[in-house]
DNA sequence: TCAGAATTTAATCATACGGTTAATTAAAAA
DNA sequence: TTTTTAATTAACCGTATGATTAAATTCTGA
């Protein structure tokens, strides 16, 4: 049921190259929407509708709604993940303090807002593909390299000796990913934001509390 | 298309009173299929299914999907949030060290296991009318006395003069929550349990780090 | 004994869904 | 110019959904 005041190009085939245009408008579009209402409650003509597009341009680009689906995720986690994997392999595993990981992650979550509710829908609260993607590609290298990072500061004696390494490594990752998972209740409970001055004082307060809660 | 092996009892007026029975196996069986797939994916059938009930069933209780879902919300949170906020409101914000809160936390979320993913779910992925209930009924007042609470504890020299009271209750709420929020997570990468010894050991932790962490 | 209330069922409704197709248009390539 | 190809559309398919209803059955109370 198209927007009949669309501006739209006509049918036929385009001058340029629309073809990455209407994908990317897709891609967009779904991911807003998948991160808003989630996957199930979102139907394939809502998305067309907010794209300005005809609901079988879903299928002439992506097969399916489970295609655009694997688009979005795949266009919008594997940077992020890259990213993080790429800067933590350079050390590998050295040279960080906890502080550093923590500010790497919270500077990662701030800098895309739709990350934690995309985590949160897919990950967390769903039992599917993306969860064991994630843990696999993601959450089991990151959580081991944190582990051994924190033995390794044990043994130089720049953490407490009796920290139990998953436990706090678990510690690090709640403090910094909490906040963003729980903004819609922090913003309004304790005035949480995401950027600016706030996001320098959240990561100074933050990983103070850390560094003099592990300290030897 | 209800269970053809089903044992159940004919149509007609029952002896006993059937009717609170058959309501609460919907709302227990509702509660499980929504926590596990959420609102949007789980069918009046095959909660019907599920529960061994005709799908009109529900109607006859409920007059509605939706009405079942609140059903399930208010006789699921409500007694929770309750039961804290009668402990909190009991001390009127003294007489709690932060190990207290914590560990109040902890246990009341390892203690309802469809808990955490419920408010994930509700309250943090869907901008829906619980969001806004469960800010009001129990974010805002828990936020407001933990708040409360970290300043009495500042000007009593017992946490470091320079935190922010805000960020501090953020920092406790996140070291509580985030574990059972991330449990699927967590249990596979850091070996999180959510009973026994392990829970033991998860609040010493927990409470240690915070306790170093905000000391003067 | 029997009228009525309580409970459940099968069948059905209109609607919306994901998915598919053939036709259409117009640019690009031959 | 003719043919091919990219892009888009309207219309449609079968299915599943939430919701409704009328009938059936059985207990309860007068």
């Amino acid at each position: 049921m198209a927007n009949p005041a669309r501006t739209s190009r006509t049918v036929g085939r385009p001058a340029g190259a629309v073809r990455a245009a209407v994908r990317a408008r897709l891609v967009e579009v779904a991911r807003r929407l998948f991160a808003e209402r989630g996957y199930a409650a979102v139907s394939l003509r809502a998305i067309a509708a907010a794209a300005e597009v005809n609901p079988a341009m879903v299928h002439y680009y992506f097969a399916s709604k489970r295609g655009l689906y694997e688009a979005v995720i795949a266009e919008t986690l594997s940077p992020v993940v890259e990213r993080l994997n790429v800067m933590l392999a350079a050390r590998g595993g050295g040279g960080f303090t906890l502080r550093d990981l923590l500010e790497l992650y919270v500077r990662t979550l701030a800098a895309s807002p739709w990350l934690p509710p995309l985590i949160l829908r897919e990950v967390l609260a769903e039992d599917g593909p993306i969860r064991s993607w994630f843990i696999r590609q993601f959450a089991a290298r990151g959580g081991g390299l944190l582990t051994r990072l924190i033995r390794h500061e044990q043994a130089a004696g720049r953490l407490r000796p009796d920290l139990d390494p998953r436990l706090t490594a678990l510690s690090l990752v709640s403090l910094a990913a909490f906040p963003f998972a729980a903004l819609p209740v922090t913003s309004t409970v304790f005035g949480m934001r995401t950027c600016g001055r706030r996001l320098e004082q959240f990561i100074a307060h933050t990983g103070r509390l850390l560094r003099e809660g592990t300290a030897p």
